[in-house]
DNA sequence: GCCGAACCGTACGGTACGGTACGGCTATCG
DNA sequence: CGATAGCCGTACCGTACCGTACGGTTCGGC
């Protein structure tokens, strides 16, 4: 399953950005709404040249899926001077990050369509969807918990265990509450909750902690 | 939204839970073959029948998820003796039970499902889900947490957070990356997650805890 | 033994959509 | 200026599936 994913963001012309924009924009507004014919009609384009391009639906759909993800960026964090409070700072940061992502509407309806695919025995979008999400959010934050442990900053055993926490702990039960058309979810305040998942993860994981 | 579901289980008969469980093994062998030729088939009924009990393919959809999700039932929990560890092994117990559920095909199936649905414009399955899954074990744990509350073994502000914080620590990514069918995930050990996520959830709002 | 109700199996209509073919327009290049 | 290539718009085909209709069968009640 080697998956060699490449899709360097220069791939598609602006032209093909446009129709991939309208595609996204079908899903978002309706998450089945991603027929060929629509995505055709929305570009100003024609149903040929879509195939021509993506080669059949499934591949719109994955190029769709795949050139969104890879624009959801997390800002770097900065490393420079690590101690109590820079680093707290920065895994706050990441908690705000996190959540503000996973509350947009382009995050609900990519794993929306990625789970929808799943669920037909393809996993190729759950693995994009988990490659720009929350592996590379990890990616990111594994060398900022190591250097705090490093610096006596914070205790784990393995930094994915201490990832897999701090996931739990800022995400809790709003993505599935998200994916699953929750409306009573009440407008989370994102800085209070970032805030407060990494008062908890400190608490677990800092150097005080008696773990 | 009132939504006022009510299946008393009795409400099919044992022909019609045939039927559902057709429809239901349909759904987890492949998430979109549940076409009514092939529940008819499969259950050696004809859709005319189909459609004069469940209405249309929507209605049997509801139905199947609905009798499926409320016969995922927790065990109750022991209450008798309120001390610190047969709080601790209440807790814990909800920790099992809810990874055990979560972990399980038929509930990845149903939250895919429901998932699907929701990304139509209709959260009607999404509710059901919600309803008879992350609810009624809150509705469960609710009382055991004031209970220990009031029993000066636990602090914290609102029931309502502290059972969320508990869902994220017993959760953490367990469930987002099974649906989207994430196959990398180890065979976790639910035994020792769940006790993990008991001791981390004691961490933070055990008497003891700074808070 | 007859009747009606329920139900099975199947055949059929309607429709939506994936995928293809083709005529026509524009533009770039020689 | 002519030609070739790329693309648009649209018509078209095949298929899959929802929903309905209908003949045949079983079974309980009278």
């Amino acid at each position: 399953m080697a998956l060699a994913i490449k899709i360097d963001e220069e791939s598609f012309t602006p032209r093909q950005q446009a129709v991939l924009t309208a595609a996204l924009d079908l899903l978002v507004e309706n998450g089945d709404g991603l027929t060929m014919t629509a995505v055709a009609r929305r570009a100003s384009c024609s149903k040929e040249t879509l195939y021509k391009w993506f080669g059949d639906r499934d591949g719109l759909l994955t190029a769709t899926v795949q050139w969104q993800a890879a624009k959801v960026r997390m800002p770097q964090v900065n490393r420079t001077g690590l101690n109590l409070s820079s680093l707290r700072e920065s895994v706050e940061q990441f908690a705000r990050d996190l959540l503000s992502v996973l509350i947009g509407e382009i995050s609900v309806t990519l794993n929306r369509t990625a789970v929808t695919h799943a669920a037909q025995e393809k996993d190729s979008l759950g693995t994009i969807v988990l490659e720009n999400g929350p592996l590379t959010i990890r990616r990111r934050l594994k060398p900022i918990l190591e250097a705090g442990r490093d610096a006596r900053l914070l205790r784990f055993a393995s930094s994915e265990e201490a990832y897999r926490t701090f996931f739990g702990l800022v995400v809790r039960d709003v993505q599935i509450r998200l994916l699953l058309g929750d409306k009573t979810l009440k407008q989370t305040n994102i800085e209070a909750d970032a805030k407060q998942a990494t008062d908890h993860f400190f608490a677990l994981y800092g150097y005080s902690a008696t773990q």
